[in-house]
DNA sequence: ATACATACC
DNA sequence: AACTGGTATGTAT
């Protein structure tokens, strides 16, 4: 493919389209665009624009990506331009290349520790490029990544002839509908969050340099001979990166004269160090971490608070606002940061403010490590900061995105905008679109906060793999995968789960990677019922010869749908409409939609995976400033971060216990709001909330006891309990009991106490609620009167109720028994008497009789009747309540 | 529903 | 000798 040859074909001018949004100078642009607060001021540049970074790099040099002057990024006319630097393709120099340093360039842009996002700074390059070469000749792998390179180069080929067959006419086409996805961008720009990446560095490195001082100044790398985790600064300089093979890394610092220090990897260790970090993470907001290293916090009223306070003065400007709130964020950060160093006696953190996650993460490798720096604040400045990075650094860019927009010459964030057309005809409308939007900053601000609190189950697979010496024999091969199955049955029985398609995945001895799937009428979840399908699924297969083997189960019960509502709600819309108010409400408190931002705003949050990921966020047509009369709230500041998906024991993953044992002095008189606000809306939306609010009063037959229960008349009192109906729905599918082991997690987790049937305090059996009712259907919906009660126990009985639906509904093991789990209630057994039918529930609660508001269906008579009028069912689930769960408030 | 690919840490 | 493990999601079929 010679350049030359698209010299006639190329992209069109884009001279010849209207200047869009991107290029508009800021002026001309709504104030909202422009930068953040409410000003309507138009001015950039000034300290608003000013990045703020505490570190060791500076800011990177002005660029002129915005701004009517850069003709030297139009294209202007030049249809050649867009097409020059299209790249050979690598199969080209991969098959003809000969050993040597040019030979080198064949083999290293194979694999992705060679294009590491943070940037390859300072290190002989080509020296690791020999050295890969050289120790990968021959190789099984070599092979097949070269394999999947030729592959790739074909698909690169492709994409292109599609580029270079574009008429003008569609190039200006496409240019308009790139336009108008700047301009839907645009549209979702909001400068109104804090939003903070806080990146540890070299984690597990750190670690184990802190626990072993001696290694400071050796390159050290944590891992093994087959695979290096992570690397500490002084081996980065050999060029020693993360997800390289160990003997690669060791022969490339041997080759510069030093010996790399490998450090056997300590999960635990790293576990218990991420619970110290996000305790502190906690502290300054609303936050999520998937990864024990990394967390996103929203710090947005911490910053507006400290702001306010600085300027202590109603008669600010928004300038000053703005500069205020700037000083305040980054003071926050670096108080976070000197945190966490602090408490964990030495660990360093890096971090990035910016109005999105997309954005903050950026910027958190921007002075790595152990610095900070702030994203700028204005739409110009931004543009600027991000206009010449590499696409490399947005997240959901990987080698082969890379790759591909390398071909066609679009490598920058600004080179985005500019070649709109090419990269719309590569790519999937969701994807160019993802692309664009990115490309001028614009991303989620949200957090996407675990679900579980619904006992809805959020994991959608669960899966257990291992790689091994090349093995042939079919029996060999069927023991392992018998363990495998054993072992991922215990994973699930952690979390009960139970899912309805095994998948078996293969890599055969050439690196070739096979899955195959099945899936089941039943639920499965025993080692036996794995294993019987993971079996049949392999034997299909034999005789091969494999590397690695894995068993995967997913379709799970309850699992949330492609909209992000669960399955559930097809069959009871009113009970999940319910439910979806409380979670788009946790969502809010969480988040923390801030007074300028409704609901819906927030809610508009778009997916921060890579292309189209369906949104899932929960869109209920209650108006929450409305509902809480706009008073401003404490953020919900202990939010529940349990790490789904990250199993104890097992790869890098978190433990994830809850932090918010650290209170800030955020939330005081918030939590009065925050509890109107939350029965406003309840009761506002559904017939079933409105049960929940009058229920106050334990259902009839024990009344809860403890001496906690004294003003149950006095409603509106401070009290100082909740009372909480608990109901299960069920499926008549034959529930088997729990599994003694995980009824025991269960109790363990459970930092609430019930109303024990009759005699008080008596640990009543755990209610034979089938493993699947408990792994996800579970419900509880809580309502509380309770007016003021101390700050601290707020957090606590906040961290108990979304203990106990963790803990009951899907929390892991480890995080249900971690020693770290703090609640203020005593922790007692969750007990409770044998499901009840719900009509006596309601007769019997509400002294409502049977005219209980049952959601639609006015049918009044039997028990039976009311359960399934409340279901909306006709299927064979019940829903069936226990004994309601008094939480202690101190 | 299944297979495969891409991405992230 | 030796190139991970776990999860999610997108695309194609």
């Amino acid at each position: 493919m010679e350049a030359s040859s698209m010299a006639d074909d190329g992209p069109i001018a884009e001279a010849q389209v209207m200047p869009p949004e991107p290029w508009r100078p800021a002026a001309e642009l709504p104030a909202s665009m422009v930068s953040g607060g409410s000003s309507s001021s138009t001015s950039t540049g000034r300290g608003t624009g000013v990045a703020k970074h505490i570190g060791s790099k500076s800011l990177p040099a002005a660029s002129t990506w915005v701004g009517a002057a850069n003709p030297q990024h139009n294209i202007s006319g030049n249809s050649d331009t867009g097409h020059s630097s299209v790249n050979h393709t690598a199969s080209e120099n991969a098959h003809d290349a000969a050993p040597g340093t040019s030979a080198a360039h064949s083999t290293a842009h194979l694999y992705v520790f060679t294009a590491e996002k943070g940037g390859m700074a300072g290190c002989d390059k080509e020296l690791q490029q020999q050295v890969i070469y050289e120790l990968s000749q021959g190789s099984k792998h070599l092979q097949h990544a070269q394999k999947q390179d030729a592959k790739l180069d074909q698909r690169i080929q492709q994409m292109l002839t599609t580029v270079q067959n574009a008429t003008e006419a569609q190039r200006i086409t496409l240019n308009r509908q790139g336009d108008a996805m700047a301009e839907a961008a645009e549209t979702r720009r909001d400068w109104s969050r804090w939003c903070c990446v806080v990146d540890m560095d070299m984690f597990f490195a750190a670690v184990e340099i802190r626990d072993q001082p001696c290694l400071a100044e050796l390159p050290v790398a944590v891992g093994g001979m087959g695979m290096i985790s992570t690397a500490n600064y002084v081996a980065r300089r050999y060029g020693v990166r993360s997800a390289m093979p160990g003997f690669i890394a060791q022969e490339l610092c041997r080759r510069q004269g030093v010996e790399l220090k490998f450090v056997r990897p300590d999960y635990r260790k790293y576990q218990s160090e991420a619970q110290v970090i996000r305790e502190v993470i906690g502290s300054f907001g609303p936050y999520e971490s998937h990864t024990s290293d990394e967390a996103r916090v929203d710090i947005t009223d911490r910053v507006r608070d400290r702001a306010a306070k600085r300027l202590n003065d109603d008669s600010s400007s928004e300038e000053a606002i703005r500069e205020a709130e700037i000083e305040a964020a980054a003071s926050l950060v670096a108080e976070m940061r000197a945190q966490i160093k602090e408490k964990t006696r030495g660990l360093t953190a890096s971090a990035g403010i910016a109005p999105n996650f997309t954005l903050a993460k950026m910027a958190a490798d921007e002075n790595k490590p152990d610095g900070q720096m702030l994203v700028p604040r204005t739409r110009e400045a931004l543009l600027e900061w991000l206009g010449k990075k590499s696409l490399r650094k947005l997240g959901g860019v990987g080698k082969v995105t890379e790759r591909m927009l390398q071909s066609l010459g679009v490598e920058t964030f600004s080179d985005v905008w500019r070649r709109r057309a090419d990269v719309i005809l590569a790519f999937t409308q969701l994807r160019s679109e993802w692309l664009i939007e990115r490309s001028l900053g614009v991303a989620p601000n949200n957090l996407d906060l675990h679900e579980d609190d619904e006992g809805v189950v959020r994991r959608k697979s669960i899966s257990n793999e291992r790689t091994f010496r090349d093995q042939g024999d079919t029996e060999a091969l069927f023991q392992i995968l018998k363990e495998l199955s054993k072992e991922l049955s215990d994973d699930m029985a952690k979390e009960s789960l139970a899912g309805k398609t095994v998948t078996v995945k293969l890599k055969r001895n050439t690196f070739e990677v096979v899955t195959r799937a099945q899936s089941t009428k039943r639920w499965i979840s025993s080692p036996e019922d794995i294993y019987e399908v993971a079996k049949e699924i392999l034997a299909k297969e034999c005789p091969c010869t494999l590397r690695l083997l894995g068993v995967r189960v997913s379709a799970f019960k309850n699992a949330i749908d492609a909209t992000g509502s669960a399955a559930l709600d097809a069959k009871q819309p009113k009970l999940a409409k319910f439910f979806e108010v409380q979670k788009g409400q946790e969502e809010g408190e969480k988040a923390n939609a801030s007074m300028t931002t409704t609901r819906s705003t927030t809610g508009t949050s778009r997916s921060s995976s890579p292309p189209g990921m369906p949104t899932p966020m929960v869109d209920c047509d209650v108006d929450v400033d409305e509902a809480c009369d706009g008073k401003k709230h404490g953020g919900d500041q202990g939010c529940d971060v349990s790490d789904l998906g990250l199993r104890e024991g097992s790869g890098i993953a978190g433990s994830g216990d809850r932090p918010g044992s650290g209170e800030p002095d955020a939330a005081e008189e918030g939590q009065a709001a925050e509890d109107a606000r939350r029965m406003a809306i309840a009761a506002k939306v559904s017939p079933l909330s409105s049960f929940f609010k009058n229920a106050q009063q334990p259902p009839p037959p024990p009344a809860p006891q403890s001496g906690t229960n004294t003003s149950t008349s006095a409603e509106h009192q401070a009290q100082d309990h909740w009372t909480i109906p608990c109901f299960v729905i069920e499926e008549d599918d034959g529930e088997e009991a729990l599994p003694a082991q995980s009824t025991n997690e269960v109790q363990q987790g459970v930092a609430v106490s019930s109303a024990a049937t009759g005699s008080s305090g008596t640990s009543t059996p755990t209610p034979a609620l089938g493993r699947h009712s408990v792994a996800s259907q579970l419900m509880l919906a809580a309502t509380s009167t309770k007016q003021q009660r101390p700050r601290s126990s707020t957090a606590g009985v906040d961290a108990s109720l979304r203990g106990q639906t963790a803990s009951l509904a899907s929390s892991s093991a480890a995080k249900a028994a971690s020693p770290r789990r703090r609640s203020r209630s005593p922790r007692r057994k969750p007990t409770g008497g044998k499901p009840r039918d719900i009509a006596e529930f309601w007769r019997g609660a509400t002294g409502m009789g049977s005219t209980a508001r049952t959601s639609s269906s006015s049918s009044t008579s039997t028990s039976s009747t009311s359960a399934s009028a409340a279901l909306e069912g006709g299927d064979r689930r019940t829903l069936a309540w226990y004994e309601p769960v008094v939480v202690d408030l101190c």
